[in-house]
DNA sequence: AACAATCACAACCGCATCATG
DNA sequence: ACATGATGCGGTTGTGATTGT
């Protein structure tokens, strides 16, 4: 057991008290550990009530002897009315796998596409189901590479790697855009609190980014227009930007993001693996899920071949290239016990 | 049945960032 | 510009449940 761990805590000082600064659980009185269905009563009755305000002073008024911070992880990642518990869905696993590939252990931006589940709630499943069965099968779960690509990687796939970070570095400012819009809506939700107006309930957890204060369901107002924009539209508006980076002949981008785009629809020409992906009807995954399985092959399945050869690829084969590498990430995911039917 | 090993996930901690005065 | 407090995020741990021997 490491040494700061909680048993240990208690019997050597760390740097908080040697430098004078408590954490607030430490306070004496405090309760730590697992909560009883009590303290969750007190805690959901006081917020359906009052909403949660400011967390450090709830504990007080609803009569807890929990720290704040306690408090909201108990609210966010437990409590909430609007936390879909249980098994992930075959979907969910496929969205997860591929956002990770593209954004990494920045889970709460992966939570923001996967409604209803925290990040905490994602982030451990990652641990204990995905990256495990992304190891058993070859895939380094932090490059989301195949083990022999290693050796591939060093010989002329440059352009291809730096096409994917592109493509995350844009994802990443996007989302970092889209959490300061929320914070810009944030900022006048707040103006309007002050102004004496009822605020806008904090329910998605989609954007949970945004610490909106949360009140009772239905008690919103017009406000709520003012929370975070979907990704569904900056994605779609943004598109072409990553069909660019991905480095598609123009004629062809129609047709290859076409199952990216919920306004747009696939030609009877374009591959039938592509049409016969589980997808949902809508919705950012959709997105993600295509852009990631054409551009997944770059890293995963490159022959190393130089880059003048990459590009003079047949659209078949680029195809081709990218359906085995999710099929084999997919038949894995589907490979658990509980899992539903084959995607592919 | 008893024990050990492993799994699953809730909860905690420390740090980073943001908001406010 | 700076200090301080509040909140969010990601890594890690603790512990009950399950499985294997």
């Amino acid at each position: 057991m490491p040494i700061h761990s909680q048993a240990k805590r208690a019997d050597f000082p760390s740097l908080w008290q040697i430098m004078g600064r408590s954490p607030c659980c430490d306070k004496d009185g405090l309760k730590k550990g697992p909560w009883t269905p009590e303290e969750d009563q007190k805690l959901l009755a006081y917020i359906e009530e009052h909403g949660h305000g400011s967390w450090r002073s709830l504990p007080e008024k609803a009569g807890l002897q929990r720290c704040g911070k306690s408090c909201r992880l108990r609210w966010t990642n437990y409590l909430r009315p609007d936390i879909k518990r249980g098994k992930f869905t075959v979907q969910e696993e496929q969205t997860i796998i591929q956002l990770h590939a593209l954004l990494g252990n920045r889970w709460s931006a992966i939570a923001t596409h996967l409604p209803k589940r925290t990040d905490n709630e994602i982030k451990n499943y990652w641990n204990t189901h995905l990256k495990k069965r992304l190891v058993k099968m070859g895939i380094d779960p932090v490059t989301h590479k195949h083990k022999n690509e290693t050796l591939l990687s060093s010989t002329g796939q440059s352009k291809n790697l730096a096409t994917l970070s592109h493509m995350a570095q844009w994802e990443s400012a996007r989302l970092e855009a889209e959490a300061r819009i929320a914070r810009e809506s944030k900022l006048l939700h707040v103006q309007h609190h002050r102004n004496n107006k009822p605020a806008a309930p904090d329910y998605c957890l989609a954007h949970k980014s945004s610490s909106t204060n949360w009140t009772k369901p239905n008690q919103g107002n017009g406000d709520q227009q003012l929370e975070s924009p979907t990704s569904t539209v900056t994605f779609s508006e943004n598109l072409p930007l990553m069909i660019m980076h991905l480095g598609i002949p123009m004629e062809n981008r129609n047709s290859r993001v076409a199952v990216s785009s919920s306004t747009s629809s696939i030609k009877d020409s374009d591959h039938d693996w592509i049409k016969q992906i589980n997808c949902p009807k809508e919705g950012i995954e959709e997105g993600f899920t295509s852009l990631l399985l054409r551009d997944s092959v770059d890293r995963s399945l490159s022959t190393g071949k130089n880059d003048e050869a990459i590009a003079e690829s047949s659209e078949y084969s680029y195809y081709e290239d990218n359906k085995n590498y999710w099929n084999s990430i997919l038949s894995l995911v589907d490979s658990s016990p509980s899992d539903s039917p084959t995607m592919f």
